[in-house]
DNA sequence: TATGAATGAGATTTCATTCAT
DNA sequence: TATGAATGAAATCTCATTCAT
């Protein structure tokens, strides 16, 4: 017999899956329910109603996603090669958590402002992150003066790209990136 | 006694506001009517099925907002001036269209394949203009030489940051853009 | 311009055509109209409800037949020929009028009690008739002695069997009807 | 508390009376759960939509229907013993299953297809027991020689008599039959 | 007189949630 | 604690009928 915390475990990743392939209303408890392996009865034990484990699948994954991002932020480094690692790990988020972003794309509305707040809560945190790194950097006089929030907005903005760009043939996403990241430090204009 | 066509818009703009404010799934057909001042089966006299209605409120309100900032990037003028207006525009659109982003933003989801494709082609076209301008800027050694593709995406993706970013004491939205548009052309590096 | 008979009678044959192929209650009065080639609202000035067109084109179509039916039995000629010639006016009915049978077969439980009333007082007159000549050929000792009602019940009944019997190869409706008549007149038992 | 199979009985009763007393398309589900004494969704819980309830339903009650005729086909005997004995097992289900009938008079033409192949084979099997009895009995002299198809589709379609015969002051059905059958095995002329 | 746009009652079906076991 | 049978609210869509033109 699991214990408690694996079968709830068990029950936030099937809502997971069965959320980001439906969308919040087209799941069902039953399917989440059948996905987990476990009765529908069951996982009213443990989330009292669907909105409420929609929100604590979200949260989690939104969570972890933006601890990730601080994470490769928080690494010593320059203005460059931070932004570089935060691309890499966007990169590599996207590949392996289409889920959390497929849910995050199609069920915007359904979020409850309660947990809206606490998912603005925590992007504010990155932009945060970003913009301290940024703010450093400007003293240091390490990169050019703009708003350092307007900056850290920008480029936080930039990660969603790679959500929409379409490869043509011969590209990658790294090299996409490669180029996305130049024009990011050196601008449209000639020097 | 209006006639058809008004009715018809009538029916198409009580859609817009109902689908952007519950999503596709919560909205009624009930509500849409009674929002357009119509009995409930009259909207199928118009529109043969909720989905339909929906699609022709999306690719309405696509096709004119992508037509209009297609518009300005085709008025004369160089590269700066050119995505100078584009995000205008596009902020003059932010604040007047607010319910079609809304639907944009929450639905994605529930867009059918069909006019999924009708909506990328749309999309596919700013990209290209985009692209074309670019390339002949390069062309005309006007700006830095980077995949005109991919500079075209970074700038489009530009446009969503109005979206998400809040304004913080003493910003407006063109004073932002101003910064923005000075860090797209400029970059983070220093000269 | 039609005149108003004419008119009616387009619209009881549509309707006829329609509640055949839909039944009563998946027939629609748009596509009745559209059959007739007049708007949905003039079958209003014609008949003052779907049920009440309905029951016209019942009671028009069953006394037609049932008209048509007694007409034969009526002409002068031995009880042999009079029935023979019953078989087949029916065999013709059922070749000329599938529209009136496909109503009669799939919408009984339609028939409102009123219209019932008259359909049977119809097929009463049948039965009389059959029972009258019966009775005469019973005490013209031409035919055995058996209550002339039930003779004529049997025999009506009989008329049933070509809208259920399936055609072996080699069979016709002609030859089924032949052999089906010797039975009515001989019987199963051997002499 | 009841077990599944009874409740599943329970509701298939219900729904055999709601469509013999509404038809197809006036019974609701709404009723039937009603008659049923159970919720309405309780219903989808055992029958996947309302023309699945119906379909068995109906399969089920001709099944039986046709096996019991057959049945008593199949005891041993004359051709006039197993001939009476059909018409009086027909009449006892008369009696004690007008519901059925009713469904089967009035919505022939809501049987899907699918379920209409499954009928008509359940008949054929009754009037190949029939015919295969009346080719036995012609081989052994035991009755006239006509082709046993043809009687037998008539001595089946004669079973439809009781259902639109009208009883006269005195008459009992079992009077009727008696004369019925004798006209079944003398016929109409004398001898 | 002829029309068809407008209407809303009503039907089927889905599914979150409850609760007896 | 775990289950799934039971439930009914709610949504889409159809169509007979009305009525202004």
């Amino acid at each position: 017999m699991k214990n408690k915390e694996e079968k709830r475990e068990l029950i936030l990743q099937a809502a997971l899956r069965n959320f980001a392939e439906e969308g919040f209303d087209r799941a069902t408890m039953q399917n989440i329910a059948k996905s987990a392996g476990v009765g529908k009865g069951t996982t009213y034990e443990y989330f009292p109603s669907k909105e409420a484990l929609f929100c604590e699948v979200l949260l989690k994954g939104i969570s972890n996603m933006v601890d990730e991002l601080t994470a490769v932020l928080q690494q010593p480094g320059t203005v460059h090669e931070k932004v570089e690692r935060l691309f890499q790990k966007n990169l590599e988020i996207f590949r392996t958590k289409s889920d959390l972003r497929a849910i995050m794309l199609n069920n915007i509305g359904k979020i409850p402002a309660d947990l809206h707040r606490q998912l603005m809560e925590k992007q504010r945190e990155l932009l945060g992150t970003m913009e301290r790194i940024f703010t450093e950097a400007i003293q240091a006089d390490e990169m050019v003066d703009v708003p350092p929030r307007i900056a850290a907005a920008a480029v936080l903005n930039g990660l969603q790209v790679i959500y929409t760009y379409q490869l043509e043939k011969g590209e990658t996403y790294e090299s996409v990136i490669e180029h996305y990241l130049k024009l990011i430090f050196h601008g449209l204009d000639k020097r």
